[in-house]
DNA sequence: TAAGTGCGTCGTT
DNA sequence: AACGACGCACTTA
């Protein structure tokens, strides 16, 4: 019917690993979204494994790989094109910060928010974080609070610990 | 020191 | 107009 907002197809994919089952999520434009395991939200898909594009395959083994690399705590080789078309202007400035930031190195959500020339949007910042539709990829778990703390996560502060923890970090806890 | 309160700031809904 | 995955100054114990 008019009016209807686009139809966009995107494909919903299973991604086992020894932390369980995560889901990446892939449109004509490349990865754009992964979910952790038992947080498969309900979502447009279509994926019947028969008529799969030659190329989700592909992003899909690429996108495998890369994930078992991060989830042991190393930078992945290569990663399929990554699909940030949701996020504002503002929110897609702060997903490349992030991506600067490397394994085994935290920011604070005032350096990120410095990093981006908006010098007092530090609580921006972490909303920016929170819409972020590709954690682990996009390290939005690398962003902790300025006075050492862990700060938030959408996904599970459990889930935050992990991600540090595999690659050598362990921030202090609030008691 | 540690813990709690108040408030400026700013992108998003 | 309200709400934060913040940060900082300041107060109390």
């Amino acid at each position: 019917m008019p009016g209807m907002k686009n139809d966009i197809i995107t494909f919903a994919l299973p991604i086992s690993t020894t932390d369980g089952d995560f889901v990446a999520r892939f449109s004509e434009k490349g990865l754009c979204g992964l979910e952790f395991p038992g947080r498969a939200g309900r979502r447009r898909n279509r994926n019947r494994a028969a008529q799969l594009p030659p190329q989700i395959r592909r992003w899909h083994a690429l996108t495998t790989q890369a994930l078992k690399h991060a989830l042991s705590g190393r930078r992945p080789k290569t990663l399929p094109p990554l699909d940030l078309s949701s996020g504002t202007r503002f929110q897609q400035a702060v997903w490349r910060a992030l991506r600067r930031i490397a394994p085994g190195r935290t920011r604070s959500y005032a350096e990120v928010a410095h990093a981006i020339g908006r010098v007092r949007a530090m609580r921006a910042v972490g909303g920016a974080c929170g819409a972020n539709p590709i954690p682990v990829f996009i390290p939005c778990h690398r962003v902790i609070a300025a006075d050492g703390g862990l700060g938030g996560f959408s996904s599970g502060l459990d889930w935050k610990r992990k991600l540090l923890a595999r690659e050598g970090i362990r921030p202090q806890e609030p008691r």
